[in-house]
DNA sequence: ATTTCACATAGACAACCCTCTATATTTAAA
DNA sequence: TTTAAATATAGAGGGTTGTCTATGTGAAAT
């Protein structure tokens, strides 16, 4: 499991407005303007937290005229529930492969 | 969906440390000390780690003589992936309704 | 050609985060 | 009762984050 990687993704929409621009994102292509009229602060800012998600792999962007069109990456969508899926599994990529689970002195031991 | 406590939870798994953690807990309870033999880190820090996990309900604690023995939250293991599934879903739940999606003008609208 | 619109960049600031050393607390062992 | 072990707390230092105002850029409209 790579921890920097899914760590920089779970930065990236780890604040708030960001959860709340990829909820309004997961209905499908949104233009930073009309993504912008769902919240108070200032256009700079959204434009500080889509590069973020940008940056991140989480969104991607195409630039139509004047418009940026903004759309969940497709990576992310399949890739990310899974990476927390298999963060959560007790499964053969455990990190401690249960070795050093459940051994304190107050736990049976299975026989060896 | 209510992101600002689904913020606070992403920020405290969102290090990488703190990932590692969670991936050594999801094969069962242990205590700080056999955790702490898997950084590089000192005591105090794992600490601090373990308290962030512990206030963002992510980690229970049960102290059992000198050890503390840390287990993931049944709520976080049930309720976390099933709010990021939520999050991604283009369903009766999405914020936009998916009014505002899809609705410049080189995009075809459905018929009203 | 000029203006307007949509968006990006630069720089500043306060708040927060991660780590450390030093020290305190609590429990068990000698 | 003293000592040792496991963990927590306090405080500091350097880095990161979210927001702002001011300004730049590039495309469309007039």
């Amino acid at each position: 499991m790579d921890y920097t990687n899914l760590s920089k993704q779970l930065k990236a929409i780890s604040d708030p407005n960001r959860l709340k621009i990829i909820d309004l994102l997961s209905c499908g292509t949104m233009c930073a303007c009309d993504i912008l009229e769902h919240f108070e602060f200032t256009q700079p800012t959204l434009s500080h937290h889509m590069r973020i998600l940008q940056d991140a792999k989480v969104v991607d962007a195409e630039k139509v005229g004047k418009w940026q069109h903004y759309t969940l990456s497709q990576s992310f969508e399949e890739s990310f529930p899974l990476n927390i899926a298999n963060l959560l599994a007790n499964d053969e990529n455990c990190i401690c492969h249960c070795k050093n689970a459940n051994k304190k002195e107050d736990l049976i031991y299975e026989k060896s």
